[in-house]
DNA sequence: GCGAGTGTGTAGTGTTTAGGAAACATGACG
DNA sequence: CGTCATGTTTCCTAAACACTACACACTCGC
């Protein structure tokens, strides 16, 4: 997954271009984790970190934490939560929902928040 | 989680009263785990097993694996997969249908199955 | 009463996860 | 030149995960 790793690297580095306080010590101080680890994380020495530290990187980095996740090979544990509660249910949604385009998943996302239940 | 191993006993406890092929020595055998841990596990004296044992045995009781292993405190990997090729749809998606009643959940899943898009 | 089969208790093992500590090298600038 | 600040490297580890090995005790059928 070194995915994620230029993610990240990218994503830092276009914010220090601007502003110095986006250096990889500064981040990581500011993210409550070791310069050296993130230094690994961007250079993918490392696998991705926790979901806690993931989702706190993504909004240092003004970055969605899902995408972030998903790159990390993760997937949010309150999504999860919400898969555990109703499991036959979602999965057979999300199966049925796996070849869909992002056109017909968009239009249920839309009919559920127009909330017509 | 001992609503994991209560699950699994109650299970291989109905089947084996019909079938004493269902014992939890020949169950252990069959899913390829030692006997002495699958004790464990119905007693909730372990953690439930990995996702793979956890499908295994699901299977070998006649079980959904996704009810299991959502009482295992898990969700599949190939769900997970699924969302993590498009994290902000299917977070979005899920997120909204939290709280939505399971009628909602079922018409969208018949929804789509009727392949509309 | 003994052998086969049943479930259980104790102890220990290899692997993975998720990092921390500290030293090192580089460059910029005043 | 000295001294920041930057990124990097090496080494280490505590805890969790996912089990195995094996001995023990009980009970049922013959």
């Amino acid at each position: 997954m070194t995915q994620f790793g230029t993610f990240v690297h990218t994503a830092r580095r276009s914010l220090q271009e601007a502003d110095r306080r986006y250096s990889l010590r500064q981040v990581a101080k500011r993210i409550g984790v070791e310069p050296g680890y993130l230094s690994k994380i961007e250079r993918g020495q490392v696998a991705p970190p926790s979901e806690a530290a993931t989702v706190r990187l993504a909004k240092e980095l003004d970055q969605d934490p899902d995408v972030l996740l998903a790159l990390g090979g993760k997937v949010s544990s309150d999504l999860q939560e919400v898969i555990r509660k109703r499991p036959r249910l979602f999965a057979q949604l999300i199966r049925e929902l796996r070849d869909a385009p992002d056109q017909a998943v968009l239009r249920l996302v839309r009919e559920v928040r127009d909330g017509d239940w």
